[in-house]
RNA sequence: GAUUCCGUAGCUCAGUUGGUAGAGCAUCUCCCUUUUAAGGAGAGGGUCCUGGGUUCGAGCCCCAGCGGGAUCACCA
């Protein structure tokens, strides 16, 4: 690892504050009695209150004069400008602490704690005026520092952003220590999770923990993630849902069960996928998916008060508003409105004359379901940006799902569609157990035919299901997708804290090289316990050595049934 | 997977028909006691993503690869 003049520099001030008796990373805690955004909040109704405050954080930026000096600390709450005067740092003749230590061997990034006191510049500027700091921890990295200035408007205007994509999911650290806003959208993210959370409680249902490793997947159409148990010897799988265990909890006799989950599938990445998501399920004893509709409503527009005390969110150029009622489509009804046709009593050719007409694309395994479902994703979904339930889906593509109560080939299922995407799935659960074995086996014949997100029939939820499940309405909502129109962002990325990413860089393995140069397999742990890295180490020492130090290395290692390489051999790795 | 754009200093980015590698910030030295993108004077810092090719000469042109973004298609 080649380290930049910068960071080589800061390696040695580490040592300079070490050799000044000063420990860069101390172990004792740092009293910290206040933060940066209760001081903004509340300094200027109580200034007696802030004669004595001890704050730690990072240190943003540095303007030294001579003698004082301004500087910016950051905390989690936020940025407040610090002043440093030498005087006051060091009362006595010996000037170290100023001169020496807060000029020449602190910098931008370090973590430092100060005891001091609050006071107004003459510029009108609420600061920290520092009595004594002390370095709670050296950073050893440049930061890519964002500098903001302010326009006419009052607009913040940043410069030399750190706006690399890459870097910022790679090194999220950095992006949420240089980019405020990333902060604001995490913790959105917690407040929505924490709402829903609220909601579901407040209502008496209970939040479980169901397994991620499952020896059955179940519960969606999608590919998995696979592995394997040593110890039992068996294959398992990432769940790619928890709903088949939900409900076995419901028929377990809890009235109303919810769980946050991870869960993971092996398909495609895009600005809306990441492999490991959340979703939260949710599954109400005795109610159906009217029912569900009405709580899903519910409780969206209140994460939108929460989050933003308003039910409309902008996101990208669009207004969004949450408030309820929300429009409420059957699929036909919506199909007709955006196509203006009706496609309620069609025949399978009929649908598939339809969606040519329309430009849908289909093929010839598509059945009556895919048809529907095909011209809907195509003509309707992307234009339904306001919150819009859709509702009573073709039966073939919801096998979890009840058959509709009067509507033949339907199931009793809604989704909402917000901003043109799905945000939320639900049915009035099937729980007549005969019923659900055909649907498996529906999917079995499905899987046969190729299709790779078929489900897999789950005998142990069919017998729970024999037992009795009560009528149930479930539900599972998307949270990254509603994090991203909550906090008005363009990527899922924008919503993990570490999304996926490809490995950084393929680490150049020494074993490879030397392997690819015609050295023995079992003598190349010798070569890279001699501390060779690559080609060029071996032919910059004379072979008489290296043959020499191979040998014994050998000896060192004790790998006495390992064959000593010959003068020739050695010689022909650098040839 | 398809299309397309990008990769130059620690960061953000310029770089002309192919002719010695540039700016601002950051860093270092000096000056400066209320500054705020502080200021003034000076300095250091580069595998121009990698590997080939064309050429007297490549950051620039050509080929291949690696990495990334954006858009589109399937899945939430």
């Amino acid at each position: 690892m080649q380290l930049s003049e910068q960071e080589l520099r800061r390696r040695e001030e580490k040592s300079e504050l070490e050799k000044l008796g000063i420990n860069p990373y101390p172990s004792e805690l740092f009293e910290v009695n206040v933060n940066i955004k209760d001081i903004l909040e509340n300094y200027e109704k109580q200034k007696t209150d802030y004669k004595n405050i001890s704050i730690a954080g990072r240190l943003m930026s540095r303007r030294i004069m001579g003698s004082a000096s301004f500087a910016e600390l950051q905390d989690e709450s936020g940025k407040m400008q610090i002043y440093f005067r030498r005087d006051d740092i060091c009362p006595d003749e010996d000037k170290t602490m100023y001169n020496t230590v807060f000029k020449k061997l602190l910098d931008i990034g370090d973590i430092i704690g100060i005891k001091g006191y609050v006071f107004t510049t003459q510029t009108g500027e609420i600061s920290i005026y520092v009595n004594e700091f002390k370095i709670l921890a050296k950073s050893l990295k440049p930061l890519p520092i964002v500098k903001e200035t302010k326009d006419e408007q009052g607009n913040v205007v940043s410069h030399d952003a750190f706006t690399d994509p890459e870097q910022r999911y790679r090194q999220r650290y950095v992006d949420l220590i240089v980019n405020p806003n990333v902060r604001e959208t995490f913790k959105k993210r917690t407040y929505l999770v924490n709402t829903i959370r609220n909601f579901l409680n407040d209502r008496g249902y209970l939040e479980v923990e169901t397994p991620i490793l499952q020896p059955i997947y179940g519960g969606a159409a999608a590919k998995p993630f696979k592995t394997h148990h040593n110890t039992l010897d068996m294959p398992l799988y990432l769940r790619i849902a928890n709903e088949l265990y939900l409900k076995r909890l419901i028929v377990g006799g809890f009235d109303g069960v919810y769980e946050f989950a991870k869960d993971f599938r092996n398909e495609g990445m895009s600005r809306f996928h990441n492999p490991e998501f959340t979703q939260v399920e949710l599954y109400v004893a005795y109610k159906d998916y009217q029912w569900m509709m009405d709580l899903v409503e519910e409780m969206v527009e209140q994460i939108a008060l929460k989050l933003h005390g308003t039910t409309e969110v902008k996101v990208g150029e669009k207004v969004i508003n949450f408030q309820r009622p929300w429009k409420r489509f059957t699929m036909f009804e919506a199909i007709e409105h955006f196509t203006g046709v009706d496609i309620s009593k069609m025949s399978e050719e009929e649908l598939k004359a339809t969606a040519k007409q329309l430009n849908v694309p289909i093929d010839d395994t598509m059945g009556k379901g895919k048809l529907i479902d095909e011209i809907f994703g195509e003509k309707c979904e992307a234009q339904l940006i306001q919150p819009t339930f859709i509702t009573d889906y073709p039966v073939e593509m919801s096998p979890l799902a009840k058959k509709h109560r009067s509507k033949e080939g339907l199931a009793e299922r809604f989704e909402a569609i917000c901003n043109g995407k799905e945000i939320c799935n639900s049915f009035s659960e099937l729980n007549d157990p005969i019923d659900q074995r055909e649907r498996f086996q529906a999917q079995l014949e499905l899987g046969k035919r190729g299709d790779e997100e078929a489900m897999v029939l789950d005998e142990d939820f069919l017998r729970a299901l024999e037992y009795g499940l009560p009528p149930t309405a479930g539900l599972g909502v998307g949270i990254d997708r509603l994090a991203m129109i909550m906090t008005n962002s363009n990527s899922i990325q924008d919503v993990l804290f570490f999304p996926q990413m490809k490995p950084e860089k393929k680490a150049v393995d020494p074993s490879v090289l030397f392997a690819k140069a015609g050295v023995r397999e079992e003598l190349i742990p010798i070569l890279i316990n001699l501390g060779m890295t690559n080609l060029e180490d071996l032919a910059n020492v004379k072979t008489s050595k290296l043959f020499n130090d191979v040998c014994g290395m050998r000896k060192k290692m004790k790998l006495k049934d390992i064959k000593n390489p010959t003068m020739e051999e050695v010689q022909s790795w650098v040839d």
